[in-house]
DNA sequence: ATAGCCGGGTGGTGA
DNA sequence: TCACCACCCGGCTAT
């Protein structure tokens, strides 16, 4: 009698979670590797698997959405299964918003698939599905959406270098290049023009000022001329 | 002077849900009407909400699928809110692999993004913030700026702007001042005289000063300044 | 590529 | 001109 063998690549830091164990019970056919970003691979599509706690306290910490990135710019399908009960976790979050909101961006922005488990075996569960659809659906896949183009056009560098200098964000940046017409021209600008026709106070020209004339002294100078 | 509204779609049928009653309160503009295929509309985004009850009652009734269909043809991105108790809902599942099957596969195949909220008041909660974020993502979507990890010293800003150049590290940025003295005398400079003097080539010294005399142009439509 | 809050800067208003 | 104040922006912090 033939029989169907799934198979799913799992990444070594996994074993501990007993996952690879539990999905070797259901005869899965195991491989272990070295993943660069991802937690599991089925097919053409990568899993990473974060416990709740992990999850909550990585949006704190901002490497969730650089990880996100790198995920998302190696494979064309992935989803992120968020492990334990996300209900608790949730109830003792000061802002829930923010865990929504991460989501949100997640889904949407990048194109991510999003599960909710209640522990190991139903993560375990959840993969051996998943290698048994992506098994089955191997022939017919939909063609993927079209990747997202991430440009990085003039225009972001512009504003990045502007937007470095202090007291000065992406909004401003771009007030004052709409003003200005060209990197070079605001920062060839002085203070006074800096407040006249960028929208910004002088208070923040003359700090620029200041900063972009600054003599630079390797070692730990500490000048406080600022403010 | 305006102030900013954000604008939700719902069709009349949810109107006793309360959902509806909830996003008015937290100030949306609610737009009801009749929709074909979903329950919400945000932006380009379509919502099809189900309680878990209905949700669950549905895998087995085949009209899902076919909902999904007509959903996802008609919006490019869609999500879907199960609403309740999916875990208490699951632990009466027969067969929760059909549950979870069904999951994938809507989430795959059909490019369904799943919430799960646990009432009307997160519902609506998700909806509010899948607004706002539909919002701010409608104007031009941002470059990332460089993280601005507490910089203390003029030392480390010097070193920040010069290295949020393209090509330029905080190496290099740091070899620059060095032999210019300056933030503003770096940037003064020929793009001979950043080659002669820091050590960087010519070609990236020419790439440097197309990027900082480059006019500026806004990406999309702006909004005209009326006051 | 989160959301909320706070502090400070800005620029407008009206005296 | 000045004082006030409303708004906007940027920076911080959150488990």
């Amino acid at each position: 009698m033939f029989r169907l063998v799934l198979r799913i690549v799992a990444d070594a830091r996994e074993t501990p979670s007993g996952i690879p164990e539990l999905l070797a019970g259901k005869g899965v056919y195991l491989q272990k590797k070295s993943l660069d970003v991802a937690d599991y691979v089925i097919g053409e599509i990568a899993i990473e698997r974060k416990t709740v706690n992990d999850f909550i306290s990585s949006l704190y910490r901002g490497r969730l959405f650089e990880q996100a990135e790198r995920i998302s710019s190696a494979y064309s399908k992935y989803l992120l299964i968020v492990e334990g009960d996300a209900q608790e976790a949730l109830a003792d979050l000061k802002n829930p918003n923010v865990y929504w909101g991460t989501l949100l961006a997640l889904a949407l922005k990048f194109d991510f698939r999003i599960f909710f488990t209640m522990d190991q075996d139903e993560t375990a569960s959840l993969l051996y599905l998943l290698a048994k659809q992506a098994q089955s659906d191997y022939r017919m896949q939909r063609p993927m959406l079209v990747k997202k183009p991430r440009m990085e056009t003039t225009k972001d560098w512009q504003i990045l270098i502007l937007g470095s200098l202090p007291s000065i964000g992406p909004k401003l940046a771009e007030k004052l290049l709409q003003s200005f017409g060209s990197v070079r021209n605001v920062l060839k600008a002085s203070s006074k023009e800096l407040a006249v026709r960028g929208g910004i106070g002088e208070a923040r020209a003359r700090k620029i000022q200041q900063l972009l004339d600054a003599e630079y002294r390797p070692g730990q100078a500490k000048q406080s001329k600022l403010a």
